[in-house]
DNA sequence: ACTGCATGTTAACTTGAAGCAACATTAACG
DNA sequence: CGTTAATGTTGCTTCAAGTTAACATGCAGT
């Protein structure tokens, strides 16, 4: 983020409000586990103010903080589905009505499991 | 990360091993869409090398180079569950007990769990 | 009210992330 | 095959993310 740099310092609304919320989950997850800012962020292995950072949803923080977050709070497997190939409908739909075009794939197009 | 920091220089597996599962994923719905790296990146804000880190895995990486990722690939619904409250079987059962805004808890006596 | 602790806020400092450029490598297409 | 485009790699520069510290605010419990 040297230069002006874009999608951290103005994000997209619907990027800024997942964030926000993302951040909110994290902060209700925490709390319930009655757990201060400072015992989770020594979990993850951060300072305490990255741990405010993730709970307000700060898009320039670095994705292992939230992650970690996630770890800590024994979330992580909520991370699993995000993203997942065999989910995106839009996606097979598209790799189903065509013949490969341009753009490089993957030589084996790795299928996990 | 300007000190020896912690998470991001080495993650525990778990965490290494959803960022690298996400990033593969991410990079499995680009190529399904026909986007080069930097077409995503354009569309992202940042630049080509970003996104390479992003579909690696990069723990370092700020979270807004992934959500905008997904943003730009249309998955970006996908974060909406992580770290749901609603879904949040353990943190329900814990609240159950007391529910407190601030974490907060008496140690010199009083303790359980 | 009073006290203790969690959290928000500010500031100065350090360092590594992100930018850019040029080259190497690899895969897709004709 | 040979060409072309996409991606990986390397080195350098710059600036902001993260750290520490000290202080302010506010909630929870006695």
């Amino acid at each position: 983020m040297p230069n002006p740099t874009a999608i951290a310092t103005e994000p997209p609304a619907a990027v800024e409000a997942a964030l926000a919320r993302l951040g909110r989950n994290i902060r209700t997850a925490r709390l319930r586990r009655l757990l201060t800012q400072a015992q989770l962020a020594e979990r993850i292995g951060v300072s305490r103010f990255v741990v405010a950072g993730v709970e307000q949803g700060k898009p320039a923080t670095g994705i292992a903080a939230y992650v970690g977050a996630l770890w800590a709070l024994g979330l992580l497997e909520d991370l699993l589905p995000v993203a997942d190939p065999s989910e995106d409908a839009q996606g097979m739909a598209l790799e189903r009505a065509r013949a490969p075009k341009r753009a490089r794939r993957a030589q084996t197009l790795d299928d996990d499991f």
